[in-house]
DNA sequence: GATGAATGAGTGTTCATTCAT
DNA sequence: GATGAATGAACACTCATTCAT
């Protein structure tokens, strides 16, 4: 949001004026409405140009099919949780692992604030759609580039995916304990206890 | 007109010829193609019917609709990777709890290895409508069973998810390293380190 | 019923055993409850021949096709309302014209009676396909038949379908007052006010 | 696959535009004519569609299912008719009763006059699907409100139903003297020989 | 640029009917 | 004669997308 990073379409017309700005954050908006509303199954690219206040052609506009407009959403919503995981690495710079940990976990169950049903549709679309999980990688950069001794590509992945997919597996299943901090304390167990071998076996491997 | 006249009887003739059972795995057999082929987007009533071998007409005579068949074909992965892992824990009796736990995994693994994409589609489908992942509570089961002292509910979540959701995700982006000794290695190692400190936080798992 | 009209199957077998004619009654009874049961909307061949305990190929054996089922359902109803209408007149031979009069009315309103929403799905279906209501000629003959002076064409049309219109119409309408005293009077008033009327028009004209 | 989402809006768009209008004008022609020259069994949405001249999606963007479809063109008609029949009342304000009937009769007969098939369709229609032939309460309405004394429920049920279902009988059966004077003369007959013995019961009509 | 009426390929589903066993 | 699994034409309806105004 802050960088302004051109989110969105390809082949369609850039943004330039604030004008456009505005109308792509209502269809933005608007979208995740829909989909906070009536889940997956409502999320048509009319209900989304009604709810956002412009018409389907503007939509197309802006968007060249109705995958770029999840896209963009995912995208959205990535670029969000990022911006919070950094900020929390960012101002716990000194503090012990265990807080600086607490702090991505929070960020990511956090991530979509409320709008829980919202998130659940945007990760099946994204499931559904592109098939895998591509907005995930920069999560677990973020990770990997956070911990000294960077982690290899099978650990990092283990890493990020338990954690990811571990949250995941709440949203979808609409667990109610999601943002409870019983939760929080164990996803910040598990990713301590990984890392803490993960270490040792890296000290381990090292030396053979 | 009616936009959905209720049948006379909504549940679906239950197959009692072998004839009959026949074509119930004709069909299955040919969803899980289409699926492999096509991924979920080519995923139709009328285009399994096709690969089956079957009319149309004789699909719906053994599922009531496009969401039991989704089910149907995910139960039955459910049921295979089950009497996999059912089938490990009663071999590894009295093996170490590490060997124990690589035995789950690798049939967790394996359970996902044919077919990666049949697999996948059918993960996408089962997340896509459900919702949730309801065939994962079993095996969240499994594991929580075999260990002496039952882990809580958020405990039991997360060791189910983690673990699940990483071998998802490493199927749902297509990982080369998915059936690596490399990556078995880092999930037994998750598993065996959060059950360990799990263990920590409960005092009296420490004395036995 | 009585005298074994024959009342089905033109290509299909003739029921000459009493088996068969046990079936036909199986499949008229089922016919008449699916309709009774779930109206016009669920009478289909499948439901039919389940609620009378028979395959449906052997429903087949008996009837050509839906129309020859629907056929000899309303066939069946014209019979019995022919008959309970000749009983009375046959009975109150002797009686005032009102009270003929009213004996047929009732006979007619009775008729159609018991099993209203079977009733009201028969005239539906009758009406639907073959469009006409070609089981009113008979009760027109009957009534034409038992005046002296038999009226011409179109009395005798508008005779018969203003009576058996007025009763159709609470049938299908489902006026509570149906069976009551005072829509009997009603009815019989109609019908001698209008045979009086008639007298005295072929009365003119003949001499003219 | 839910086997009818909800539309987001359920009532279809009300034409505002001259060119949506015509629209919706072509459809309901295309409908009557596919009526008309099929009937009933050839009255599907893409027939009519393709009749009128539109897709399948704007025949949908302007009639919400078939039923509405159905229920429009029944409406259109029955406003037809009631035109006619206030617009011949209102002429014949001062004529003899006689004669005021007989408009009103003439106005029934000749709203079936013209498309006779695509007439007996619609009745067919309305008449299977919303069972009662709801927009006869009116026609009863404007016969009752036109007998200085309201006759009560029953007279008024008898009265109306027994004059249009002679009539919709003689449309349905296709009978050659729809419109002949002669019928047209029994069903005047009819009509006042029932008023007549109605108001005979109620003596204060025979004063004025 | 914006609009929204129009498009039409495609989908799930039903049900009358057949015919091999 | 009876069975019931199989058939498949037909239908109602959706929704992403286009384009004339």
């Amino acid at each position: 949001m802050a960088k302004h990073r051109q989110p969105i379409a390809n082949k369609r017309r850039i943004p330039r004026q604030a004008r456009a700005a505005e109308t792509v954050a209502a269809i933005l908006e608007g979208a995740a409405q829909v989909l906070e509303a009536g889940g997956l199954a409502a999320f048509t690219t009319n209900a989304v140009a009604e709810r956002a206040g412009v018409s389907i052609g503007t939509l197309y506009q802006y968007f060249a099919d109705k995958d770029a407009l999840i896209q963009a959403i995912a995208e959205r919503e990535l670029a969000t949780t990022l911006n919070k995981i950094g900020e929390s690495l960012r101002n716990d710079t000194d503090a012990r692992p265990e807080e600086r940990v607490r702090g991505v976990v929070r960020a990511m169950v956090n991530a979509f604030g409320g709008r829980l049903r919202a998130r659940k549709a945007v990760l099946q679309a994204v499931l559904s759609r592109s098939g895998g999980m591509p907005f995930l990688g920069p999560v677990a950069t973020f990770i990997a580039v956070n911990n000294r001794d960077a982690l290899d590509r099978e650990q990092s992945f283990v890493l990020s995916r338990a954690l990811m997919g571990t949250i995941r597996a709440a949203v979808l299943e609409e667990q109610p304990f999601l943002k409870s901090r019983r939760f929080e304390d164990e996803l910040v167990r598990m990713v301590l206890a990984y890392l803490a071998t993960t270490g040792v076996a890296r000290s381990a491997t090292r030396a053979s």
